[in-house]
DNA sequence: TCCGATCATTGAACCGGTTCGACAGTTGCG
DNA sequence: CGCAACTGTCGAACCGGTTCAATGATCGGA
C-alpha cells in the first residue's frame, strides 16, 4: 500500500511538499501540484487513517451509543440510527455504532482511546450513568432525549410535553369527554425513561384543565400481552371515545384488535399515535399521529456535534437544549364521538 | 490524557518497560510491574487508539457494510446487525457501521484507510461490485449471503433451495396439492438478491416433482400494496389451500387480509412464512416459519472473520461457503387441506 | 546592482504507541 | 575463578502522516 513517501518520491519531490500539495494548505506551484496528484493517482495513494488522526488528534468518526432493550421496540430505533449515520457521512465522518450493554464502559473507552471525534447518545435515562462521562471526556457529545440535568450537553428531543397536550386538545376539541392512553411499560420508566411520564403527565394536567377523564395506563411491549391489555381496556373503559398511543408495540397492535372487536375507527374509536411515518408504513398504521421525527432529530444531534467538533468557536458557544414540536400529521382517524360503544 | 510516557515517567522507568509490563510481551519484574501498572492507573491512561493502529497495522475495529433500499423491509436488516455488532464485541472489536448508498466507494475509502481489520458485507448481490474491491483489499471480508461468484470468499447464508424444498415437501405430505408462493418484490431480483429466485426456483422444481400445482409470484414490499396483491391472489387461485411467504412485508400483511376476508389459518389456509423468530414476535406473527437466523449468521461471518484477522494461519486457509440448513419452526399454522376455500 | 519581499520547497520534529538490538547485572556451570 | 547464559531494562528506530521554521530562488523597486 502507498505511503506519502512513495507519492512524494514518485512526483520527485518532499513527503511535506507532498502533504500540502494534496491539503492545499500551503501554495504550491501547478506544475509541482500536477505531479503530486498525478502519483497519488498512480500509485492510488489513501491517508492511513491511524497515522492521520495521530498526527491531526482527528479521526472523522463519531461513536454512536444505542441500547436494545429486552422491552423497548427495536424498530423504532432504526431510524434513529439512519438519521445519525446518513447525515455523519454527508458531513464526511463515518459512524462507530456501540450496542454494548455496558454503556458507560463503552463510552469510557471509545472516548478515552481517542477513536472518535465525538459522540452520539441514545436511549436516555433520566439519571444516565454515561452523563458524567461524557462531561469529562475531552470530545464534544450530543443527546438525542432529555436526562434530568443537561447541564454541559446539547440535547435535542421531541416536544413529548406538547404532544401530549395537543393529544388530548385534539379530541376534546371534537367534544370527547372520556380518553385512554396508553403509554410505554412500567420497566422503561423505572430505567427513567422520561420520554414516558412527560407525555402522560402532561396529558393528565391537560385533560384535568379541560374536565376531560383521561385513563392513564402503562402498556406492554410484546405480543401477545400488548393485545390482552388493549383488549382489557376497551373492556374496562366502555365509555371512553379515543385513544392515546404512546407506545410502539401497542400502535402495532390496535389494527388487529379492532377488527377482533369489530371497531370501526373512527366511528367507533378515535385514535391517535406517536411515531415516526416510516413506522407507519412499516406497519401498515394508518391513525393520525404525532410524528416522532427520529431522522430529524439524529440529523440535528450530529450536524450541531459536528459543529462543535470542527470549530474552535463553537466549543465555547452555551449548550443548546432544542425540542421538536410535535406535528399532528391527519390520517383521518379521528372524528367526533358519534356513539357510546 | 496521559501518554505511555507520562506513565513511564510516573513510575520511574523507559517507555518501553512500561509497554512490555503493560502488554506482558517481555518478561518484567514483580516489582516494575507493579509500579507500572499502579502508574497507569492513577493517570486512568488509555493507549491512544490511532498511535497503536499506527504501530501495530491493528485497528481493533470492523467494518459493517449494510445498505437500507427502498424496497427492502429494514426491521429484518437490524437482526443482522446487531448479531454483528454484538459478537464483533464479544471478541473484542467495535463497528464500523457503513450505509452509504455508494458501497462500492465505501468499501474502497475503509480499507485502503486501514480504519478497519476486516469488513462484512451484507445485501450481496448476485453480481456485486463491491466484491472485486473487496478480493483486492489487504484485509480479510466475510460475507453474509451468497453471491454469484464466491470466490476467494468466506461465504454464510441460509440455504434458501433447501428452505423452498422444505416448504412444498410439508405441505405435500399434509396433503396439499394446489400452493402459491408470494416471493420479494421483482426490483430486489433486478437488482440481483439472490435469495428470491434460489427459494423460487427450488421450490418451483420440487413442485414438478411432487405433481404439485405451485403459483409463484413476486411481492411488492409496501403496504397498501402489498395487502392489495394477497387478495388478488387469493382470489386468483380459490383452490390453491396453501401459502408459501418469502417476502417480510407480505408476511406482515397477511393477518389483517385473512381478517377481512374470515380466513381461519389454518383450516382455511396453510401458511409457512420464512424469517426470524425476532421478526415474528415483533409483528405478532403466528405462522409456522422457516428461521432464517439472522442473528446466528452475522455472528457466524463475524467469528470466521476474526480468525482470518488474527491468525496468519488462518489467512491461508481455504475459503468456506456455509449454509445454515432451513429449521422448521412449527406454531401450527398448517393442516391437512380441510375445505376448498 | 543590490536589497528586501514574496513564493515555493525542504528537512526535521512531532503525534503516541510498539519492538528490536544492545547492555548491564546476576546466576549457573565447568 | 572465569565464561556463558539468562534476566530485566533501556535507547533508538519505526509506523505514516502533518506542520513549523528555515532555505533557496525569483522578482520588483530603488
Amino acid at each position: 500500500m502507498a505511503t506519502i513517501g512513495d507519492v512524494a518520491r514518485e512526483a520527485g519531490v518532499s513527503r511535506s511538499t507532498a502533504s500540502y500539495a494534496l491539503s492545499g494548505k500551503r501554495p504550491i506551484s501547478e506544475e509541482v501540484r500536477r505531479r503530486v496528484l498525478a502519483a497519488a493517482e498512480a500509485l492510488a495513494y489513501t491517508p492511513n487513517a491511524g497515522a492521520r488522526a495521530l498526527a491531526t488528534a482527528q479521526t472523522k468518526v463519531l461513536g454512536l451509543l444505542a441500547q436494545f432493550h429486552e422491552d423497548e421496540f427495536a424498530p423504532a430505533m432504526l431510524q434513529y440510527i439512519l438519521g445519525v449515520t446518513d447525515t455523519a457521512r454527508d458531513l464526511g465522518y463515518d459512524t462507530l455504532l456501540v450496542t454494548e450493554a455496558d454503556g458507560a464502559r463503552a463510552l469510557r473507552r471509545i472516548t478515552d482511546s481517542r477513536m472518535v471525534d465525538g459522540v452520539v447518545l441514545m436511549n436516555i435515562a433520566q439519571d444516565d450513568a454515561r452523563l458524567p462521562i461524557l462531561r469529562a471526556a475531552p470530545q464534544p457529545g450530543a443527546l438525542v432525549g432529555l436526562p434530568g440535568d443537561c447541564s454541559g450537553l446539547d440535547v435535542f428531543d421531541l416536544d413529548f410535553e406538547e404532544a401530549g397536550r395537543v393529544m388530548v386538545d385534539h379530541l376534546h376539541r371534537l367534544g370527547h369527554r372520556e380518553l385512554i392512553l396508553i403509554s410505554h411499560p412500567e420497566h422503561v420508566v423505572e430505567r427513567g425513561g422520561a420520554y414516558v411520564w412527560r407525555l402522560r403527565d402532561a396529558a393528565l394536567e391537560r385533560a384535568r384543565q379541560l374536565g376531560v377523564t383521561l385513563h392513564a395506563v402503562y402498556g406492554e411491549s410484546r405480543q401477545p400481552a400488548v393485545g390482552r391489555l388493549l383488549n382489557g381496556l376497551l373492556d374496562a373503559y366502555p365509555a371512553a371515545t379515543g385513544l392515546l398511543i404512546n407506545n410502539e408495540a401497542a400502535a402495532a397492535a390496535l389494527p388487529s384488535v379492532t377488527y377482533a372487536r369489530g371497531l370501526r375507527v373512527p366511528e367507533d374509536l378515535s385514535v391517535i399515535g406517536r411515531y415516526s411515518a416510516e413506522f407507519a408504513a412499516t406497519f401498515s398504521l394508518s391513525y393520525s399521529f404525532i410524528e416522532s421525527a427520529p431522522d430529524r432529530l439524529g440529523s440535528m444531534a450530529v450536524r450541531q456535534l459536528v459543529r462543535r467538533v470542527e470549530s474552535p468557536a463553537a466549543r465555547n458557544e452555551p449548550f443548546v437544549v432544542r425540542f421538536i414540536s410535535p406535528e399532528l400529521v391527519s390520517r383521518g382517524s379521528t372524528a367526533p364521538p358519534r356513539n357510546a360503544r
